[in-house]
DNA sequence: TATTGTTATACTCTATAACTATA
DNA sequence: TATAGTTATAGAGTATAACAATA
């Protein structure tokens, strides 16, 4: 016997066109599948993400990349100490209480990989939007974004 | 002194358009803003979105919740227990192994006060991108939401 | 045999508090 | 006094595996 409502109605779902709703299924869609593209590498999107914004800004202190990303300190510690216990990235005193990082070798190596894999995730779901105005997509994106709080910590 | 690259440069980032970043950040600002909005009524968005679809498809059961929101069988039954255990929602057996659900008088009242708590946090959003194309907006995102799993379980 | 619900468990992400050391 | 980094810890969210009962 069906146990639900009826055999000829579907359920109701006046919560699928929310904009919210939305906004955080399409978001679990795109990370999740970033995080398949990356898993070869054994590397998670936060993680690639941190090589790609240390290689582009070398000698960027942790606060830096925490700030950037919305990671409070107190998480950054774990992500950046196992970067750098897998050889991807170092970690250089500056000044007694900054930690300078910069790309390893292995770790430039890694970034491009991430850089690439990336770049082609990006470009599977913009050919799926090619009749959509991607800036205005952005620009709406961004202007939702900045409601929210200045940044972690 | 400064400890990171420059006095005149900011940070270069690289990441920061990207869409599935934007998704993600987008995304947690809307979740904040509705997690803020329904801390008065000591519900989570999830727990709210919950009593909606019961509240719309009464006699559903705990599985057709799941589905609709992509939550695992394992991770429903604390939630509904929750729920029942306040008081909002009914659990009835149907079939031997089906649990039928419904919303109590009390968890109705709950329902109205969190689909009025979305459709204004909707509004506002709404108002900010009142230049956009929600149309336009709401199928990109429904483009992207569909390339992922078909639903948990 | 497939479905429903439950329990136990684990991993990730995020959050706060407290601490040391330095600017 | 504010900043940088660390440690410990706690709460969500999500994942799998195994189980009992039922269709």
């Amino acid at each position: 016997m069906d146990a639900s409502l009826s055999l000829d109605s579907p359920l109701s779902d006046t919560v699928a066109p929310r904009l919210g709703y939305m906004l955080r299924r399409a978001s679990a869609v795109m990370m999740a599948g970033l995080g398949a593209a990356l898993a070869d590498m054994a590397l998670r999107p936060v993680e690639g993400t941190i090589l790609i914004l240390v290689g582009e800004n070398p000698g960027c202190i942790q606060s830096d990349i925490g700030r950037m990303l919305g990671i409070k300190r107190a998480n950054m510690t774990p992500l950046i100490a196992g970067l750098a216990a897998r050889g991807l990235l170092s970690k250089t005193p500056v000044d007694g209480r900054s930690l300078a990082l910069a790309l390893t070798v292995e770790g430039e190596a890694a970034r491009r990989r991430v850089d690439a894999t990336m770049d082609a995730h990006e470009a599977r779901f913009e050919a799926l939007l090619k009749d959509h105005d991607m800036a205005a997509l952005r620009d709406a994106l961004r202007i939702i974004a900045q409601q929210g709080e200045p940044g972690a910590d």
